[in-house]
DNA sequence: CTGAAAGCGCTTACAG
DNA sequence: CTGAAAGCGCTTACAG
């Protein structure tokens, strides 16, 4: 391994001056520098990242913290994420942590171990505790669609999307809707979730319509697969049901779409369906899906922007809330 | 930030004892080292992950090294990656790097710069230096999907993949193909891609039949889009194909499907598609797609698992390939 | 069983 | 303009 000494020892100079020379101080002889960049090119030396966070106490990474990234909503965040990475023209390099539900554990490490400069949260529900441990260290966090008092925060608008879509469902005569949510194995509803139901909910209210509970109908994981099942137990046991909300997104109401068609139950003649996220494969099913899009990619790269401009100093940190207003895409679902 | 020495200072013992300690050696009482245990859990003392790496000589992370990491195929390997990293206990962390085509560039930083112990390659071809580079870095380096001699190899079988497909298009009793490839700026088609188009050409010869090769297309960006622009393109120039193996993947033959429903082109009875990589959406489209399967997840698993075992010393680093079956799914389109 | 010392590869005041 | 020294927070021989 050539170090910063082998370097120094071919340039005839001290460490010292090869570190100067490498940071291009302005402290350094032109001719100097130049040696020393030859010899550095000659021996094709770069410097270890590992001493030089340890000195400054900046690794130079930004943690990406989520459940898991298995999913399209985190993938299109990261998408957002990856093209500002390689638009602003940075030393940062982004890393990857997936907590599967041991956030405090994970969020701590990070912190602490010092493995990250700021972190970007993903659809995670940080501690008040947390929060604090990472203000106390000077390492700011972003919460992207969850709540953190205390750190930035930058969420969708789910009350307001999940209104527009209920209003777009009621618009086109429904009557007896029915409302898809997901909740995760704690049998809680997140920020996001419980915002649509929300919405949905005053969106019938203002229009005077009252809602029958037994027309909830749960998933967990997110799978198409899920949607299929739901629509079975539907039919079964809620047939009057006329128009669908499916706040657990368009992968759901995809699967729900599919079955419906399996039991020649007509859409949207028989029964409405609108869904969330508006993920690429909605305008390829038959009838292609209307959803609710939420600017997930702009999201993510906003966010990283401007967790380089805390780190950089440019921008003051100071919690405070972003909120993105999500978008009605009509199609043929309803 | 608390360090070892706050810790030392509380438990009454020096620094080297807490680091023994911390770390389970032997040669350490019970009674001091719970004595040692409890000031750190007092203090709520991490080690730094930076000067424990400086140290060993080793960073404790698994660079991921793509292009991007915004398509479904990347995506797919990581969630087995995830999963692996989940099941296998071990400290490793991953660290994503998207090249965005300075391959060599961002690879020769990693290895030097000691960003990752060792390093795996999605779709990348890395160049001979960069092979050696490695090797006499002691950095094990598995490359998935591309060709690099000199270090492990995980590939499909896309040549089979391309004939099984071209075959089953065959038996359906299809005499004019149509071939769609992908291929990227510099227009050069990549090994898979390349392989593909052998094993069409192959199959298409073992049948005794002929190609013209007026009737292969080329895509750039696997954009679903561009499958409908393709078959528009197909449809004026080159009316009577009756049946297309779409190399370029399912998204781009999703495509074609929809533009073909546009201009009143029945699948499978007028022109039968198959497309490749069974992405999800595959069996949500009308009709669905027929397609090849590759193991996507298990390579993104076994991959990374072996990596941990490479690092960890339980199995020694030598030059071979791997090469993974693909699986013929058979649905609507053909 | 425990501690003082050296060292990992860098950077940053501080002299000269 | 350049270099010797100290230090970042750890680990690892080596004494005792």
């Amino acid at each position: 391994m050539v170090t910063i000494k082998d370097v120094a020892q071919l340039a005839g100079v001290s460490h010292t001056t090869v570190s100067l020379a490498i940071r291009g101080s302005k402290s350094i002889t032109p001719e100097t520098r130049e040696k020393v960049l030859k010899a550095a090119r000659q021996l094709n030396y770069h410097p270890n990242h590992l001493a030089r966070s340890l000195v400054n106490g900046k690794t130079g990474v930004i943690g990406i913290v989520a459940n898991f990234f298995s999913s399209t909503f985190e993938m299109e965040i990261l998408k957002g994420i990856e093209q500002s990475v390689h638009s602003t023209e940075t030393d940062f390099s982004i890393n990857l942590f997936s907590t599967l539900g041991k956030n405090d554990e994970v969020l701590t490490d990070i912190c602490l171990g010092r493995h990250a400069d700021g972190v970007i949260l993903l659809s995670i529900s940080p501690s008040a505790e947390i929060v604090k441990l990472f203000n106390d260290n000077n390492c700011p966090m972003i919460v992207i669609d969850e709540q953190a008092e205390g750190a930035i925060e930058i969420v969708m608008d789910n009350f307001h999307g999940a209104y527009m879509a209920t209003e777009h469902l009621i618009n086109s005569g429904r009557k007896n809707l029915a409302l898809v949510l997901g909740r995760d194995n704690q049998r809680e509803l997140g920020l996001s979730q419980s915002e649509r139901k929300n919405g949905f909910l005053q969106a019938l209210k203002d229009h005077g319509m009252s809602f029958d509970d037994r027309n909830t109908f749960y998933i967990e994981d997110y799978y198409f697969e899920e949607g299929q099942v739901v629509f079975k137990r539907m039919q079964r046991y809620r047939g009057n049901i006329d128009g669908i909300f499916c706040a657990a997104g368009d992968m759901v109401a995809s699967g729900m779409v599919l079955e419906a068609k399996t039991e020649h139950v007509r859409i949207p003649e028989d029964i409405a369906i609108i869904g969330y996220d508006d993920i690429i494969s909605s305008s390829m099913i038959d009838p292609p899906l209307t959803s609710i899009r939420q600017p997930l990619f702009q999201i993510g790269k906003n966010g990283y922007a401007r967790m380089v401009r805390l780190l950089e100093g440019t921008e003051e940190y100071k919690p405070n809330k972003f909120v993105y207003e999500p978008q009605l895409i009509v199609r043929g679902s309803v």
